[in-house]
RNA sequence: GCAGGGGUAGCGAAGUGGUCAAACGCGUCAGGUUCAGGGCCUGAUCGGUUAGUCCGUUCAAGAGUUCAAAUCUCUUCCCCUGCACCA
């Protein structure tokens, strides 16, 4: 069977047929499945595949529960990233082209089209759908739309406008990377060597000089450290300047100045030479002691504000710089105490570890010991906040400068320098009027966590990470400059970021392919509010019902479906959004699912390392079914998959396997069913009992090892035991069980097995309990081991077996182990042997062994039980062996060896 | 640092108190096959031992609870992920 005809034909039926094309059936209960919709700004390839695939299982599952399921997919445009991937092409970027040919298979003369957005997205969209459809996924592709149509656009306007009523908008100033030569936000991709800029607080300490209206402002991470100020350390080398802030005359670095004036909005007044500051005293705002101003090369002009406090006690720097000048015997006042360290930490560790200078890199990692430890162990012994934690009084301290405006505070690029790729240096912008979302309302919060509580979530551990997420969640801005998608509606320069358009399109969806012949001039506020809201003056509109209808028919969301890493932002955003818009909890989403990755042979994904199959290409080579299983099947849900060659092809081999056999049993017969399909069709039966259970928990690994691997292996011994096939009955009931798996193929089987219809929408298969039966899958078992009992047996004496005796237990030795689990100890069940009058020699033997597991018997099939199974084995012994094979009870024995039997371990005679 | 998740045989990965020397898959080794290779089949794969057995030592390290621990408790070490404007 070539795998990929097969695909070709039920992929052709199914749309032929719109299998997947579910309109609302109020007679019928529904299903919405979703999942995170596709970013087309390059092929897709396996690892795209993933929560697909389990959504598309599910999905298929649940249809065969009887419900009516839709499961719709679209594209999100939205953002810089398809515009940065035009425009790598457009400059022909040899990297990214040289990826698209080499990984892809996209030839240079085919990429270099699509250097303009949208002819990019149309085709990068069009090779997902086309992967999506050849793998399978049940997907109802009329509702397709992409986050820049006109009609969705006007969709997420209207749900802004919501947000603003709602009080959720709001505006205010956001600290930002900056690049000041670009006149732009900069993100890790802006930036040379791909750092991502972080920016972070500083608080910075006026330092008053007596008799002056100028204050030397000090830069630092450590406030509570302001108790040991010894003196103000300057750069000689760099420029100072005097500047206008807030109504007072402060002294900084000139380049400092530069930098901070974007977000500080200084005046510079004029120049003020290093050698004039270094005869200043300033004075210790919270000490009001005078300290002298020194020299120290380690203060740079670009951090901060190029001046800074010393704290020799407590930065080796500080100390080290004092040295230099010949200081380092001053007193310096101690502020924390730190365990194992005297008064004087940080010198004491320069001391230890030989640092030479303020220039020694040795001088950096003595800091960030010392700054570590001491944030995290020490303890203030001076001032308001003695004997708190230094971690907990720095924030206090800060907090008081600043209320008696003694400081104030900057925001820095924390891991700085960083550089533009233009060159420039990357400073802190503070947009003044930058929107947000505030998810921080309270109210808003609380009913967030009231969705959360009322949610099933898959995997059920990372319930915690959402309600964290909901709690650390506080404004969000929710515009930005450039990119594709929506327009901002109370500012229309700006456009709708990325992940706050995507939080609750899944309204979209149910009636995104209903808006052909509505006019978008139509699609007002009024409109929206009728369809997805029921309110309004348009909320009686003929017109709109049917969309309305839909609406209500399919929503809420049964079960979205995205990567785990999308917890922290996407899926809370969608849980914040669907509570804020949708009063109605009915509609509230039901059940989150998400899954870890992909990995290829064992690592990561990269561009860099080449190592990505493309899905087109994996599926053509494996074929869709061997693909969609290799991807879900390997790992839990939550951890990362690997795929691999030989998994696959191991996958592959065995539904060749499968194939065979249903070609053997295409025809129902009237044979009858020996004990060996006997015992398959218990082991079914038992099987889809769990199934159900493990589908509506998403246990793909687990259910794939059940209802596949371990299928697979009973066949074989099937194979083995049975002298010709019947498996007609079998198969027609598993084929239904793995259909949500192997669609392409289980419709193949199901029409060779006369099935009527698509396999997609028979019904779930009901275990039959009837066919369960333990003694039949005991025996088996039984077989097995004494199959390869003989096996080891014929191999440790070196000899082919010209005859095999088995002898079964008598029933005696089994009603001792009723004994024993009654009297778990050697002597209660001697005596309780006793009392039954049997052989007590005979007896002490069989006791011994039973003891070794007292606390965990199982009591032993019959020996009828046993013959049973065994006789019925003897042909197919015989047969494996080439030799004659005969089952005795040990009552009947020939030979010394069979009194050695025990229940579930007959005796064996090899001769 | 904070939060979350982990450390099990050569590898991946099950296993949450007894039926565990530990599923399954891969790899490796041996044998078989109308056998180039590949595939397929059978077996082995902690050490020792044996007519199918039994013994010893294991589940990051250490301590404890228990008749019984990979599984429960405590301590330590190590690893991974996230920490915001990035889709």
């Amino acid at each position: 069977m070539d795998s990929n005809a097969i695909e070709k034909k039920w992929s052709g039926r199914w749309a032929e047929k719109a299998a997947f094309q579910p309109d609302p059936d109020p007679g019928r209960e529904k299903r919405y499945i979703t999942a995170a919709f596709p970013y087309p700004n390059s092929p897709p390839h396996i690892g795209h595949g993933r929560t697909y695939t389990t959504a598309d299982i599910y999905a298929r599952y649940l249809r065969l529960k009887g419900y009516n399921v839709l499961f719709p997919m679209a594209f999100h445009v939205t953002g810089t990233p398809i515009l940065a991937m035009a425009k790598h092409i457009a400059a022909k970027d040899p990297d990214v082209l040289g990826i698209f040919d080499r990984i892809y298979g996209i030839p240079p003369e085919k990429a270099a089209t699509l250097s303009e957005p949208r002819t990019l997205v149309a085709y990068f969209s069009d090779e997902i759908e086309k992967a999506m459809k050849e793998i399978g996924y049940s997907i109802d592709w009329r509702r397709k739309f992409y986050s820049y149509d006109a009609k969705f656009n006007l969709f997420i306007q209207w749900q802004f406008r919501k947000l603003k009523e709602l009080g959720y908008l709001i505006k205010g100033e956001y600290p930002i990377a900056w690049c000041p030569a670009d006149k732009n936000a900069v993100s890790a991709h802006d930036t040379r060597g791909d750092v991502d800029p972080e920016v972070e607080d500083v608080t910075v300490i006026k330092f008053p000089v007596p008799g002056s209206p100028l204050s030397l402002v000090a830069t630092t991470y450590r406030p509570e450290t302001l108790y040991g100020v010894t003196n103000i350390w300057v750069n000689p080398k760099a420029k100072y300047v005097k500047a206008r802030y807030k109504g007072e005359t402060i002294i900084l670095a000139e380049k400092a100045a530069q930098v901070l004036d974007l977000q500080l909005g200084l005046e510079i007044t004029g120049e003020i030479p290093a050698a004039d500051i270094l005869k200043m005293r300033p004075v210790n705002p919270l000490t009001k002691e005078s300290v002298p101003v020194y020299e120290a090369s380690f203060v740079s002009p670009e951090v901060g504000t190029g001046i800074v406090m010393s704290v020799p006690a407590h930065a080796p720097l500080d100390y080290l710089a004092l040295r230099d000048i010949g200081k380092g015997n001053i007193p310096m006042p101690q502020v924390v105490s730190l365990k194992g360290y005297g008064p004087a930490p940080a010198r004491e560790l320069v001391e230890k570890m030989g640092v030479k200078s303020q220039d020694d890199p040795e001088a950096e990692k003595a800091t960030k010991e010392i700054y570590t430890k001491e944030a995290h162990e020490g303890v203030m012994v001076v001032g308001k906040y003695k004997g708190q934690k230094a971690i907990e009084a720095k924030e206090k301290i800060a907090e008081d400068l600043k209320a008696m405006g003694k400081a104030f505070h900057i925001v820095t690029i924390a891991n700085g320098p960083v550089y533009c790729r233009c060159g420039a240096h990357v400073v802190v912008n503070i947009l003044k009027d930058q929107w947000f979302i505030d998810y921080g309302v309270p109210e808003w919060k609380a009913k967030a966590k009231e969705c959360l509580e009322r949610m099933r979530i898959i995997p059920a551990d990372t319930r915690g990470e959402y309600l964290y997420t909901i709690d650390w969640f506080k404004t969000r801005p929710c515009t930005r400059a450039a990119g594709l998608g929506t327009k901002f509606p109370f500012d229309e320069t700006k456009m709708i970021e990325a992940l706050s358009d995507s939080t609750i399109y899944m309204a979209f969806y149910t009636v995104s392919h209903l808006l052909h012949d509505i006019q978008a001039s139509e699609m007002d506020e009024a409109f929206f509010d009728a369809v997805f809201l029921g309110k309004g003056p348009r909320a009686k509109d003929k017109k709109l019902a049917r969309l309305r209808d839909s609406f209500l028919y399919w929503y809420p969301v049964d079960s979205r479906h995205s990567a785990g890493d999308l917890i922290r932002n996407h899926l809370t955003l969608y849980i914040f959004n669907h509570v804020g818009i949708f009063d109605d909890k009915k509609l509230w989403p039901r059940q989150i699912v998400t899954n870890g990755f992909v990995l290829m042979d064992g690592t990561k994904m990269s561009k860099s390392m080449g190592n990505i199959l493309p899905l087109r290409k994996a599926i053509k080579e494996y074929g869709a079914d061997v693909t969609r299983f290799s991807m879900v099947c390997g790992a839990d849900l939550t951890s990362d998959t690997d795929f691999n060659k030989s998994v696959a092809e191991g996958v592959r081999s065995r539904i060749l396997l499968i194939s065979k056999l249903v070609q053997d049993s295409e025809h129902k017969t009237s044979k009858p069913h020996g004990r060996i399909e006997r015992w398959l069709l218990s082991r079914l039966n038992r099987k889809i009992e769990r199934a159900e259970k493990m589908y509506e928990e998403l246990a793909i690994r687990e259910l794939a090892l059940d209802i596949f691997y371990d299928v697979v292996s009973d066949l074989q011994w099937y194979a083995k035991r049975s002298s010709e096939s019947n498996l007609h009955d079998f198969f027609h009931k598993w084929v239904v069980l793995i259909a949500p798996f192997m669609p392409h193929y289980a419709e193949e089987y199901w029409e060779m097995l006369d099935g009527k219809g698509f396999v997609s929408f028979q019904s779930f298969p009901k275990a039959d309990h009837s066919k369960i039966d333990d003694s039949v899958e005991r025996g088996e078992e039984l077989i097995r081991k004494v199959h390869s009992d003989i096996e080891k047996i014929s191999e440790l004496i070196g000899k082919k077996p010209s005859k095999v005796t088995i002898y079964v237990a008598g029933e005696w030795k089994r009603e001792l182990y009723s004994l024993a689990k009654a009297n778990p100890s050697f002597e209660g069940l001697m005596k309780a042997a006793a009392a039954k009058k049997m052989d007590m020699k005979a007896v002490q033997s069989v006791a011994k062994q039973i003891m070794k597991n007292v606390h965990s018997i199982t009591v032993p099939l019959s020996q009828k039980d046993e013959l049973d199974a065994l006789k019925d084995a003897e042909g197919f012994l015989a047969k494996e062996y080439s030799c004659k094979v005969e089952v005795l009870p040990e009552e009947q024995a020939k030979h010394d060896k069979a009194k050695s039997s025990l229940p579930d371990k007959p005796a064996i005679v090899i001769e």
